[in-house]
DNA sequence: AATGAATGAGTGTTCATTCAT
DNA sequence: AATGAATGAACACTCATTCAT
């Protein structure tokens, strides 16, 4: 079993116990938080062994990778038909806010996971999450995706104002996950709702006066 | 030592040491994150036996309620008067946010410890870091802080144009939080002019047109 | 490993291990006494890591439980034959307390160890032994161990004068752990004698006169 | 402070503190057993820092010794003008065993301590409580009180019939220490009544045919 | 492909004890 | 006479990881 190689090197068998590995691993995450999630309690949802995780990760590190993985590729299965079926920036922005929005409240479990991955994870020598090196390729094509791509076209084509692509993309992105925490405090939160606030505060933001 | 009781039953030493458990606690959270830090760590770079935290601080718990009291006042101080000191609701808001990043520049490593505490803290029962109930009293006066308050003043007396003050809060302290996780992964990430950013997006979103 | 589930559902292995933590573990007691006996210690003795006997018994409590099964199924089987061999009260009476002090003198450090968990033990809650809540089934029929049922009987079938059984039988009980303390004083204690000093006690206090 | 000098040695303060720390001691074994007190706990509820404790008593040995001496005294205090009020050694038994069940029912909390420290204290070296060494005389005259020798002088007077005196000691003394373990499970058990039944049991155990 | 057994490092916490004041 | 501060040893327990089968 070597867990670095690609999907394709793997048995039908195999494929399948890392997904629901994955699929567990993300549910126990979003319970427990990750600090609380060890592999034992991932092993004991999946009704496997400890050591059958262990078997197809070799570390949790890689579980972590797996799961970083899987999650984003969802995601960009959900937000990316959405940006590309608007041409305009302002669409696309508008779309890309609207659809993040969509997805975090339908896979809720899911992006609490994830983003609780992303704050708490270290590696062994206390590197964060983007020191986990994940080969860009096992992400998709993601330049659709990339909001600071979306808002310079935008400027470049006339249809922003000036401002900073980075800063704004940084905003952006910040709002969307403080979604996350608030929902995580209160249940009630009308992410959607949250989601048109962000189309209106943008949009204002960056449309030509 | 009884640590539930105010600060003033403690003698000088005991300030002190708390103080200085406070302070590097801090720092080790900065450093390797709420989930890898632990009391022998903290007392290692005090540069006392663990258990002299213990003697101090009775719970994990009890240490991590000092850490957000500190931090907060130390906010608070550093972000009420800015305020006050406006008198419009946009200049409130202005100042809210200026002062925020500023404060955040300055305190990066505190303020990124105390955000990763509050995302990553659960109470024994599995309770986040609001169920920690610490005395209001003990965080001073928040009132001119409550960035809701700042945005429905500014509704009310026609300053700003009309939005939901609720998910529009939760917006600006969102994208200011935000700041904190990118400096976390780059560095070089200017927190002053991210607030300038956001100054104007803010203030694009809630002025009226 | 699942602690909870019957015996039979383990390995050999896991089975022999178990016993034999389960043996060391009682050594301890009777040696140093439940209150100074530690996992650490059982560990030591058995010659394995402190982790083995918690991978074996996940809490301390349930490496008590099976100390207490265990030393129960061993008196109980020692016990009740002689009991069942005999037809009347009166042989049922003094087969109890000879066997039990018998059993009481082979089985020494096996019996002041149960004694010494069964006084000292309280579970995190402070509950007693009793609430350990052992499924009676893994202990076997005790109906022909009570003490009480011999002593009504008795009285019913005019073997026996009138008197309080329950208080008795206490009684009796009583003297026989009386045996377990003195010989933790006085290794020379005659505990053979001491048996049929009880039985010819109890007799003269139990007969029709 | 010498705390190994006799009671003479001490000026008044110190032999209030110390019999005030005894008191609260025996209430705190009583409440929580022997191995769950602690010298914090026993402070707490005197109301000094725990080092008052050991400024008094240098060691817990040193505390226990003073609990069980106190016990002891108490008890003597309570039992050996009973049995001194009578003449023939069939009262003095009778009046040993009611005058202790008496005892112990009205010092339920004091009696259940020193039991449970008897049974479960154990020095550094493992030795048990006899190994304390504790001065006789600081116990008074405990002729009159030892139960062999009340059963001996009943024999050489032609009172009793024959039997070994050392055991049916251990056997009447062991029958009184099982109604402190059995109130201990049942609060509603009557120690009286149980008294009245050893002394029904012990007199026909005894006397002369 | 899966697993049971074992392990050592680490966790928070309690404790009796020492010592300077 | 009393105490606050500190400490090291011990405690039960969790965890990721290794390895033989």
């Amino acid at each position: 079993m070597r867990s670095t190689d690609g999907p394709g090197s793997r048995t039908f068998t195999e494929r399948a116990r890392r997904a629901q590995i994955v699929e567990c691993a993300i549910e126990v995450v979003a319970e427990l938080g990750y600090a609380q999630t060890s592999i034992r309690k991932i092993a004991e949802r999946v009704g496997v062994a400890m050591s059958v995780v262990l078997y197809h990760f070799t570390n949790k590190e890689e579980l972590v990778r797996a799961i970083v993985i899987e999650s984003y590729r969802n995601a960009v299965a959900a937000v990316a038909p959405a940006i590309e079926a608007e041409t305009s920036a302002a669409g696309k922005l508008r779309a890309y806010i609207r659809s993040n929005a969509a997805f975090l409240q339908s896979h809720r479990t899911q992006y609490a996971a994830v983003l609780d991955i992303g704050l708490s994870f270290r590696t062994a020598g206390g590197g964060r999450l983007d020191q986990l090196e994940i080969d860009p390729q096992l992400l998709g094509d993601l330049t659709t995706l990339d909001l600071e791509t979306i808002l310079r076209r935008g400027q470049e084509n006339g249809e922003f104002r000036t401002f900073d692509t980075r800063r704004t993309a940084v905003a952006i992105r910040s709002a969307l996950n403080g979604a996350v925490l608030e929902t995580a405090q209160d249940t009630d939160f009308d992410v959607l709702a949250y989601g048109e606030e962000l189309v209106t505060i943008f949009d204002s933001a960056t449309r030509r006066t």
